[in-house]
DNA sequence: TGGAATTGTAGCGGTTTGTATCAGGCAACC
DNA sequence: GGTTGCCTGATACAAACCGCTACAATTCCA
């Protein structure tokens, strides 16, 4: 693993978020809390993890009924925990699709040693392009080919892209009309945080515009937000 | 999974490999039983398992020990028992390379709901299972041929393969659609770590690639991901 | 044991990508 | 309306990465 793993923990009570954050972080793991499934929904969306931490007893949506539609879609292992420590809980956590669970009060050594556990299981590499994978999508004037790494063009052809330029081209198209901040960016196409001075991102959306726009001058398709990042103001369909 | 899991149960208490495996049997499971460390490696030999449940308490070979074994040649998940329960003894049993523990006494449905959850995970991320050996698999113009190690052109005829392009080749096959990492493609090959200027899995890359592009200048069967390693981009699907 | 095939190592060169820098544009404020 | 300051677009450059060839080491087999 190039970069350390990021882990998103999930808990209504703001003390055990920060605790266990910080305990995740000074063993150099990235950690970030969310306080509901609502928030969890959230910071997924917009980051890159590669594990959840979730908590059972939650308001809003459940903790199992969350951690089941994660186990659902397959693309992240979760460890739960739970306040209870009673076996059909326990139980009921595992049969959902937990990759783990943990019993409060936990020792964070022990949670730590179990993230690693289920991380190293689960280290083989992520699909290429995410949900993409294999698919072909159209916006535009474009046909995005995922598994040549290609774009198709209605009237000039094939457009080769760079390994950055279709990553990046990915992540709009899988959150588009949805605001992305460059730190944003830079997570979820690099897996790494931008320094102060960091115009990455600039960079490559000036590179994808100039194959993807037809006016390079008047940008439609991916369109800047000032003081907010870029997004990608289009309509995303299927190809078959 | 289209046969019912082998589970191997190993504990030198008679009853409790009785009692335990007919459980799983009950319930959907093949289960054998082992006395300890020796006869586990005989039964391990001797078949097929897809999981072991292992107690670390036994006369002979102790159970991390073995357990250490089995994780470091990968080839099966474990499951450790402890009759400690005692915290530092979980985590040793984690952090040796075990996949999942429970402290004696345990529920045997939480037993049957760990290995529920071991397997899930231990074969989500291997579409074919591992269990590419002795078949035929199809992807885009060729058919591989595990048996005689040979991949066949729909027409140009057979392509013989050397040891190496084949090994890189199953691995790759067996999980279409990820990015795979140098350092796991050296693994899972040759089951041996990068040194730092180690560039053996380029150019095995290279070699294969030649033989099954047809294109070499533009590969679309392994495509290169840009510091992340290589990836087959394409459907794999098996063939009669 | 000798020779052929296979596999690992070294190095060159092209491509891609991150950083630095400058120029233009938008907004706020006087 | 002009000016100032920040933000973004574009260019240039340097470093990193990867493909390929050539060669050395190893293995395999007769």
């Amino acid at each position: 693993m190039g970069q350390p793993p990021h882990i998103l923990v999930v808990d209504d009570h703001a003390q055990i978020r920060e605790s266990v954050t910080r305990y995740l972080a000074k063993n150099g793991m990235r950690a970030t809390a969310a306080k509901d499934a609502t928030d969890m929904d959230a910071k997924l969306a917009a980051g890159h993890f590669d594990l959840v931490v979730l908590d059972v007893m939650m308001p809003g949506e459940d903790g199992l009924s969350a951690c089941r539609r994660l186990a659902a879609e397959g693309a992240v292992p979760v460890i739960m925990l739970t306040a209870l420590g009673e076996e059909p809980d326990r139980i009921a956590g595992l049969e959902i699709g937990a990759d783990d669970y943990l019993a409060k009060p936990f020792n964070p050594r022990e949670l730590l040693a179990r993230i690693r556990s289920v991380l190293r299981r689960s280290s083989r590499g992520e699909p290429l392009a995410g949900k993409l994978a294999g698919r072909r999508v159209r916006f535009e004037h474009l046909v995005l080919d995922t598994d040549r790494q290609i774009l198709v063009d209605d009237e000039q052809g094939e457009i080769p892209l760079t390994d950055s330029e279709f990553r990046l081209l990915v992540v709009m198209l899988e959150r588009a009309r949805m605001v992305l901040s460059r730190d944003q960016l830079l997570d979820l196409t690099a897996g790494r945080t931008a320094g102060p001075l960091d115009r990455t991102i600039d960079n490559q959306i000036s590179r994808l515009r100039r194959k993807i726009e037809p006016d390079v001058l008047r940008p439609r398709i991916i369109r800047t937000v000032r003081n907010g990042g870029y997004c990608l103001a289009t309509d995303v369909e299927e190809q078959a």
